[in-house]
DNA sequence: ATGAAAGCGCTAACAT
DNA sequence: ATGTTAGCGCTTTCAT
């Protein structure tokens, strides 16, 4: 059998609730005992048994993310990534360990499992996965839990972190005004998804106060062929925009080759500008201006969120939006300022 | 407080333990009072504290997956996402969880903790951070663990999965020769990795078979321009290669825009072909034929190895190859063939 | 400042 | 087939 905190207080001559305190740091010790035990735990090599802990305690210092296989997988998330990462990290730090799950929307009993069984002290998950009735149990159970992207009016008084759509928008129609573009298109798979609409409503914002006319837009760029197509013809017609705003990878390498098909030169005749910053924007060419998104610092402010959530301070309600910048690359340069 | 199963068992008439039994599905319980049970935990909503069942039986039906986090970010490595779903996947299909740890290499201790402080029941890591002292407590203590990825001589004794380069680098040299080609030249950023030299192994092992001379080996691609600048002096020989294997979806890039510069056509006149299958190679133009692998066979495999060895057979090894694919892009395609 | 004792919810002999 | 009992290792009153 392992050591105990007995077997700790054997060796240091006290007894085991007192060696509990120095474990907590709780409690009044003297500096001597303090001292002793410490110096019997290194010897001894003790290691606590946490799950012993928890059970005594009704704590477990872990906190779960909550994901969606399917979809991640699907699209390949670039994302997802770097939010793990960003939970793990702060979680960490703080002294948590983070469990990834899975199969919540079909299986709410696991993640109920995970919840009413002890098994962790609060939980994130992303908006696609919202339940209302996981949303229910968790909010009379106060437990701890914040959703990743903006959740509709059915959570509004729920905690979530989540990029910031509107301000991305609006920073990428500034950037292109900043390039002396005056005619914007806006060119996204469809509109029904919030941050898509976010967007757009960013970039008019931008656009109405400098007086300009609000962005054309092109829905049902499905995938790279089909915003090729609708770039390619909206590049034909004589009024063509003079920035195309891209929803996504793909969309921007579509709308990129539709204008070479067009005999349209990046940046020259058109610039471009995608709302993702993945591998495919760096690498095209030309390369493509994207809004860089801190994916990993959104994991952590929900890490953080939750823990400081667990550690107290149940009331106060945490909606963060992160900030975005705009990635310049060759997409969007003017070639003519350069050339001054 | 929440239900117990005293409580369960109080509503069904029988004691605690028979209420366990039938939790745990062990010894013999009729019939009759099993419904009574189930009937009582459905009715009281009862779910068990999976804390106190940790506690009691050692037992945590947690698993560990100990990931580089600096690493990880660095590269944006786009196999880890499925590796990680792999390892959800199969640990949920067997109820079991996963914990997603880092700080291993720096903070070795936060690793113990979680095998001394049972938290987990066995653990999985990259080979980047297999250490000593680490694998020897794992040893020591049986502790189920698994490498991802092919660990050198240090671990030979320990349970493994990885992607069989060899056999990779084998059916990439197969598909060239199919298509025609006799002068294969091997680009890479170097060869000190296992996975690159074993690619290189079983191309020239193929080559050998085939009765032709072995790859010509270009190392120090660091990035795409650095393998731009060695393909391009690479292509302007005259005796050039009529096919080139990319160690990476940059260098396959820089390799296309090469050929590009030299005046070359793929696949026409050069083609190409690329150990990692990212939207890189799949979305550039032409598109790069691609050896796909199956990273979230991998997580599965790696997380079906430790929850085999949780639960019961300690003694076998288990150490396992991935066989990988040849996906068929434009790069690789013979425009000849197709004319006939 | 420290010790004694009870108990967190469950499991596992050992009885019957 | 089911009940009784004694912990698992730690925390936490309540004493002193």
């Amino acid at each position: 059998m392992a050591v105990t905190i007995r077997d700790v207080a054997k060796a240091a001559g006290v007894s085991a609730s007192t060696v509990s305190r120095v474990l907590n740091k709780k409690g009044l010790i003297s500096a001597e005992t303090e001292q002793r035990i410490s110096a019997a735990m290194a010897q001894l090599h003790y290691v606590p048994n946490d799950m012993a802990r928890s059970f005594a305690n009704g704590t477990t210092m872990t906190i779960a993310l909550a994901i969606d296989v399917v979809d991640a997988r699907a699209y390949a998330n670039p994302f997802f990534n770097n939010t793990v990462f960003g939970m793990e990290t702060a979680a960490h730090e703080r002294g948590y360990n983070l469990i990834i799950t899975s199969g919540v929307k079909d299986t709410p009993a696991s993640a109920e499992r995970l919840i009413r069984g002890k098994k962790i002290d609060g939980i994130a998950f992303p908006v696609s996965l919202v339940d209302p009735a996981l949303l229910q149990l968790l909010r009379e159970k106060h437990f701890p839990c914040v959703i990743i992207g903006h959740p509709d009016a059915s959570a509004w008084n729920a905690n979530w972190v989540d990029i910031n759509n509107t301000q991305a928008g609006a920073i990428a129609a500034q950037h292109l005004l900043e390039k002396g573009c005056k005619k914007l298109a806006y060119v996204a798979g469809s509109l029904h998804e919030t941050f898509s609409r976010d967007r757009l409503i960013g970039c008019n914002q931008t656009l109405r106060a400098a007086g300009l006319a609000e962005a054309e837009v092109l829905q049902g760029a499905a995938d790279l062929q089909a915003a090729r197509a609708l770039v390619q013809a909206l590049l034909a017609r004589p009024q063509r925009p003079d920035a195309i705003l891209c929803g996504g990878d793909c969309i921007a390498l579509g709308a990129a080759r539709a204008a070479a098909a067009s005999g349209l030169k990046i940046p020259q005749d058109v610039k471009l500008l995608c709302f993702d910053d993945t591998p495919i924007t760096e690498y095209a060419e030309p390369s493509i201006t994207s809004i860089s998104v801190d994916t990993f610092e959104l994991g952590k402010q929900a890490a953080q969120i939750l823990i400081s959530q667990i550690e107290g301070e149940q009331g106060s309600l945490h909606q963060v939006l992160l900030s975005t910048q705009v990635l310049e690359r060759a997409s969007t340069q003017n070639k003519m300022l350069k050339e001054i």
